[in-house]
DNA sequence: TCAAAAATATAGCGCAGGCTATATTCAGGG
DNA sequence: CCCTGAATATAGCCTGCGCTATATTTTTGA
């Protein structure tokens, strides 16, 4: 019952440490860059729906405090995705706008594939919020492709 | 060119925040799993392989230093998925052998999945590894059925 | 057998990203 | 016009997860 054979990976081998090391990698950094673009795809979204991007509403949306947002948008300043002035909203830059287009539209596939694939929308929104960050230019070429070929809306 | 209705998300009208913080509780709670899962499943295989899991070898796989798998696998022992003697190897305990079990199921489907949908094996590999702990168990369902429908060896 | 090499344990540091508490500034209504 | 409430800024703390350096223990081979 407990020999290496059935509780370990009976198929798969094991891939050798170099491809391996590589995948945690990756996704280590997937991991860091994850909540710049949520950030920046935020902030465009509020400013594309109310004008503008207030601390509370990002706060209130992420579901973090404000001081945590606020920390975080110096950070964004710095890396010059975002313009702020001392007690008025936050702007993205030009580089901001570019971050943030890239990110909603790979949100976007992600979401509307797994909408075509049957999953329902709610799920759907909450696990692209996920996955989108994980996704390489070619699996998302998959999901394009798939999405187009099946009902995606 | 630069009215909101252009760059904001022209369709999507901003989901209500409720529904908004929930996705991003949902992906922060699964950054926080991902590590465990991440170990567990690598113990399982590193003891599957070649019978036992050391800290050079779970260090070499996941690209990290030693210190750091030390560090983590004593939270492993409070959390009750390994077992651990000073200066021996580490073993998976009836928990842990679960998790890893559910773990690698999963990994096994998406990494499938992918490759069932067009992906090269090599993105396949390395895209699972990130987006595995992101997929719900909806998610994960349509993805099995897919792979079945579909050439999933 | 025992000294060197390898593995593990431990100490201490840094950064990221959460939090609360509090000060400061802005915006509106008396 | 000023006063109050809302928003933002700032300080300080905690935890997670990396790291290096070093001590300890085990293993190994001459």
């Amino acid at each position: 019952m407990q020999e290496p054979s059935e509780q370990g990976a009976p198929e798969t081998a094991l891939v050798d440490p170099e491809r391996h090391v590589e995948s945690f990698r990756q996704a280590r950094e997937a991991r860091r860059s994850e909540l710049v673009e949520d950030y920046v795809e935020l902030i465009d979204d509020l400013i594309g729906d109310g004008g503008e991007a207030r601390q509370v509403d990002i706060a209130a949306r992420l579901g973090v405090a404000q001081p945590t947002v606020a920390k975080m948008l110096k950070r964004l300043c710095e890396d010059g995705f975002v313009q702020q002035r001392p007690y008025r909203g936050v702007f993205l830059t030009e580089a901001g706008r570019r971050l943030a287009a890239q990110a909603r539209e790979r949100h976007r596939i992600v979401e509307r594939f797994l909408c075509a694939l049957g999953v329902s929308p709610e799920t759907a929104r909450r696990d692209a919020e996920g996955i989108e960050h994980h996704v390489s230019a070619e699996t998302l070429e998959a999901f394009r492709t798939f999405v187009e070929r099946h009902g995606g809306t």
